[in-house]
DNA sequence: TTGTACGCGTTATCAC
DNA sequence: GTGATAACGCGTACAA
């Protein structure tokens, strides 16, 4: 890579490798005289560091290793550009990494990072125990992780989220009281936060005396690409309707289903908000493009990318035992924004 | 980092450090047994090689730099995506950067791959003269880039995108067809892809004998969060409309705009396609689930991110001189589909 | 088939 | 203030 090395430059000026060093490195003990000759000849002949033998020898990066199930997610996608933004004036550099949900994609990523060298992990996991042994040794023994969005999970360390339960009690209760008492529930397969949010779902029902029915909620797997969710939802939805069961409401639990609702019950003819109201989960943009307006809860992706920023470079500084030490759950609150796809 | 290194396997197992080296990298001049001991052991103590000092000795790394304007634009995103999948099987690690279309943060970037010294770059640079003298360096002294996307650039190497004024020219002619003759075109601003666009919609206006109007080149600089483009875009149409000028077609020529404009639209209570037909330059998965269904053209970014991957790390192991070279265009073709938004 | 010795570029610990 | 020198962990020419 770089030609010219501390050495080169040591030999031009006449000077020893360790005093350019410590000129390049605004040593006090270097003589003003000589940085500036040291720095002009760098300047000069474009010295660049070799960023290897300095991590060799310091042991230190500032790389930030990010760990996400999707980009493809709005949510992830915000969370992430925050990052990016957050992160250029502390002079960290990310290195992002997707999983695809799936563990084993988690591990590779996770032993690079580690391998990387990285100064702290900031990850949203593949599921509540994946990798749990392997963060956990790499939290107490490399670099500090940090939990997000899916904090259902074993490690031991801060973690910022979203009160699931209640968001979704909330919505719920709303529709409920807006008269809608066929409230269905649109969700991925059992990721930590659909729980949660299926059961301030059930608890919103509750305790307005409406019976839960098992029928509901519904299942669809949005990232087994062989699954064609579009004609699987419109069957779900006609059968329900047959059965004159169809909902007057949908919440949908995730990011990509929330979107994808609207099109499928235009597609079944169906009017939103007059035959079925429709709210969910989503950090897109694009909700006030969609036809009708999509009302949505959107989580504080700027808020969580700071936090978690934050967070992890205090552990970073911080060099105590990661072992045992007082870390906290964040849980921040979402904004739920009613546009024309609930009544209002 | 790492605890136990070559060294202490060494000591471990009464061996030399060279042994323990060449037994890891698998050398023919090792015997079995010994390569067995010697895995066996690294195995079971964990043993993980030190990314920095193998870097410093070899000088190589596998490490492929992506830099991008933006990751917020469904046509990076999907690009992204396929290139993170293409490169699983070849072993290459992503190092993706946003420029967000500033020339000063793709330089830091690129100063950043460059010091990471980074196998390749793959770029879709800020704009046509961004960097040019710093990516020719790159290219000529440090590692191998290939060009996507905005190919409109000084860099002489492979240069991937599409044919963009043919993909206007056809949207056009199929509006002129339909018997549109108010075609408006809707961009942002002076990309150098922006420019050939808008030169194959006014050969399809030219070669149709309609006349082409300054004010149906819409600008909208959609990157400037100052800038409300929703009120911009709807004063805009509402003033064409006072004039008794307005389109009754719009092309979109850029992701984000082509999304905006139905919403746009629907706010100023004007139909889509009977008032007006749009169609637009988007990659998202989208468009079915819009109303109306957006009529889109899709760049092939499978295709792009596999060639420009596949071009990369042909370089990569060619060592022969990248100064003079033979370096191609490819351009490939887009896929139009029509859906609701047009008439068909 | 294995060991010795050296160097990659940097920083840190001494000495002067 | 500055200079030797060693060391980080690894790969490899050369020797054995």
């Amino acid at each position: 890579m770089s030609e010219v090395t501390i050495k080169s430059i040591a030999k031009a000026l006449n000077l020893s490798p360790a005093t350019i060093s410590r000129a390049l490195n605004d040593s006090h003990e270097i003589k003003q005289a000589t940085k500036d000759r040291v720095l002009a000849y760098a300047k000069a002949h474009n010295y660049r560091p070799n960023t290897f033998a300095k991590n060799l020898k310091t042991g230190k990066t500032n790389l930030i290793g990010v760990v996400i199930p999707f980009l493809s997610s709005p949510f992830f996608l915000e969370f992430i550009e925050e990052l990016y933004k957050a992160v250029i004036p502390l002079n960290y550099t990310l290195l992002p990494f997707q999983t695809q949900n799936r563990e084993e994609l988690e591990k590779e990523a996770l032993l690079f990072l580690r391998q990387q060298n990285v100064a702290g992990i900031i990850i949203s996991p593949a599921h509540e125990n994946s990798n749990v042994s392997l963060l956990e040794d790499i939290h107490v023994n490399s670099c500090p992780v940090i939990l997000f969005d899916r904090i259902q999970h074993g490690l031991r360390t801060h973690k910022i989220g979203i009160h699931n339960s209640m968001e979704t009690y909330q919505v719920t209760e709303d529709l409920l009281q807006k008269g809608r008492k066929r409230i269905a529930f649109l969700c991925g397969k059992d990721i930590g936060n659909t729980k949660d949010r299926i059961r301030g779902y059930k608890n919103a029902l509750h305790n307005h005396a409406v019976p839960f029915l098992d029928k509901y909620i519904i299942y669809a797997d949005y990232q087994d690409p062989n699954q064609d969710i579009d004609e699987e939802l419109k069957t779900t939805l006609s059968r329900l309707k047959e059965q004159d069961l169809l909902p007057d409401a949908i919440v949908g639990g995730t990011d990509t289903l929330s979107i994808k609702i609207l099109g499928i019950l235009a597609g079944l003819k169906l009017r939103v908000p007059e035959d079925v109201a429709v709210i969910g989960f989503t950090n897109t943009n694009l909700a006030d493009y969609l036809a009708p307006a999509l009302s949505t809860i959107r989580q504080p992706t700027q808020e969580m990318a700071r936090l978690a920023l934050e967070l992890l470079i205090e552990l970073i500084e911080k060099t105590s035992n990661r072992a045992d030490q007082n870390f906290k759950n964040f849980l921040l609150a979402a904004t739920t924004t009613y546009r024309q796809s609930t009544p209002i």
